[in-house]
DNA sequence: TCATTTTAGTTAAACGTTTAACCGAGATAA
DNA sequence: TTATCTCGGTTAAACGTTTAACTAAAATGA
């Protein structure tokens, strides 16, 4: 067996509480006792349990990690981005972190995670949309929340969202730098809320530029931004206007459609249309010409939750805090500047 | 404060004993008493706490998953699967699983893992190559152990293996099928076990369909088998044979790049030129053509590691148990039936 | 009928820490 | 000189469970 903290007491010749004192950096023992101690500790090599910490000192030294399980399953890697990030940075800290996932249909009726009932994490991160119901039961323990990539309509916790606005103006001021001026925006459901602030973020470039907004070059749905989405938005979209030079899609797989929908028809790419995504997946790269796009730091934002629940457990005054976490524009091959030299 | 056994045993009338012997479904208690505590505990809500079980039982519900932090890291996510497949075999369970990455030059002055030391884990799951170094120091904490997608030189635990040599064996029966004869094999390090072991299927194939083994045909290397040195290779493959009709890599980073060189030099794919690759990752379905490879299920690989460390605790007997998981052959559009009709 | 076994529960120790309360000895202050 | 304070430690309770050992009552057997 493991040697316990008696062993060492009685193999220095101390009361067990000296070597408690000793390993958490008590003032109140000698520097003597100290090196008598820690001597020992060595020689035995011991390591106090954790179990039996976390029972006396009511914490866990655990953070809990929940999403959706379709969100942990969905083949773009998104979400398990972000939970490598905040596994990440759990590694070099003092927190394990602990994965659970939770129906995306939670009801009344079903059960919160285990760690949850059993106490065994000290903080919660959530990431990405989650019902209702599910925070509504998780608030009667009141455990230190924080949430990632989702704010959810009441509770009142610290965020960590992705710069959505931004990254809108990013990209649209880079296609306008480019000399674009009939600019379209392809999105999905307008209601969802990063969708709706890279319109926001695409509008607030034209404004800066003094270009007008014009209706007819914005087309949003309520169906899912994916790949087959894109490339239909694009049929819509070119066949009512003949004058567009570049789009900005709301989302790489959607870029890609529309890249598709282009090539099918003839466009060549950058040439004729020139095409920026978002988010910055692995497919950018692979597909001709390779995608420009805003690069959306997902291993950084589940570093930087981690970060936040961090703080939010020792001071727990962190309620409002909110993080925008910075999107990057990657200029590749797929936009073209059309400025006369 | 949440509550605890003995809010449940006060308003039960009852010990603490009983309470726990209901929990845990002794037979030593009727049928009526387990009714009426029963009933408490859901009126409170009660749930034991995990910290003080595990303290007593000297148990930790906790499973431990270490790889080397280049592993981790890696762009090419094959160890993250095989963790998220670990953590999502996980859920159901009743096991944490708890992370944590090694240095890969790993040597005697470094320290073990935190959950190790402080005997947070009930047993552990090894993925990939670590130093030996760090196997030897593992080895006198005498917890259970798993290694997955690694045959470590010594130690005798229970392995999960992809079985490389049947994947070998599907590649080139596959090309064999199609009418190929002239099949060349791309590999990088041959001391490799993994690397070696297709190399067997392939030359198993060509056995079991009395083609001759062809030296010339088979290219090897002590450089990493990435994209690069894939394309290095069919150079200097494709400059010495001019026969060759089909391709099987070692993986499918090297495939792509034997794809561009041929590409680059006039050859058609898969008109010209059959290729198949090894592992499945998300760029050969982007990559025109799609690539024929086989896939190796990085997720089972994690699960089953799971399901495996599992047994391992309950029964200590299983030491040198060895899963082979099996791969599956994923015809695209990257090698053609070359057979007259 | 009385000894024995079974049943259904209780008592108390144990798991390995932390920490509030205590204590004796030497230093300081009045 | 004596009261008070500081220093460096110890004692013992507490954290929330599990479980071996015990017990009283009921059932069984001869």
């Amino acid at each position: 067996m493991a040697p316990t903290i008696k062993d060492v007491a009685e193999k220095a010749k101390v009361s067990t509480a000296t070597v408690s004192l000793v390993i958490n950096d008590s003032k109140r023992i000698s520097a003597e006792t100290k090196k008598k101690v820690l001597k020992v500790i060595k020689q035995l090599n011991y390591h106090p349990s954790k179990s039996a910490r976390d029972l006396v000192s009511q914490k866990t030294g655990n953070i809990g990690f929940i999403l959706t399980d379709d969100h942990f399953l969905r083949t773009e890697p998104f979400y398990t981005r972000i939970f490598l990030g905040t596994e990440f940075e759990a590694r070099t800290g003092n927190y394990y972190i602990l994965l659970a996932t939770i129906p995306s249909d939670y009801g009344d009726k079903n059960t919160l995670p285990r760690f949850i009932l059993q106490r065994s994490v000290d903080g919660i991160i959530i990431a990405g949309k989650v019902p209702n119901a599910f925070i509504t039961k998780l608030q009667e323990y009141d455990l230190p929340l924080v949430f990632v990539d989702y704010k959810p309509e009441m509770q009142k916790s610290p965020l960590v969202l992705i710069d959505n606005i931004q990254g809108g103006l990013l990209a649209a001021t880079h296609l306008i730098n480019y000399g674009h001026r009939n600019i379209a925006f392809i999105g999905g459901d307008i209601s969802h809320p990063s969708i709706r602030d890279r319109l926001t973020g695409y509008n607030r470039a034209l404004d800066n530029s003094g270009i007008k907004q014009n209706k007819k070059f914005v087309h949003t749905s309520s169906s899912y931004p994916n790949r087959q989405n894109g490339y239909d938005a694009a049929k819509i979209l070119f066949s009512k206007n003949k004058n567009i030079t570049a789009v900005f899609a709301c989302n790489d797989a959607m870029a890609i459609g529309v890249m598709h929908f282009l090539r099918d028809n003839g466009y060549s790419i950058p040439q004729d249309v020139s095409i920026i995504g978002f988010d910055d997946v692995e497919a950018d790269l692979l597909i001709d010409p390779p995608l420009t796009t805003i690069r959306v730091p997902k291993f950084d934002l589940g570093a930087e939750a981690l970060r936040v629940i961090k703080e939010s457990i020792k001071n727990s005054n962190t309620k409002n805090k909110i993080i925008l976490v910075p999107v990057e524009l990657i200029v590749r091959e797929s936009t073209k500047n059309i400025r006369k030299k």
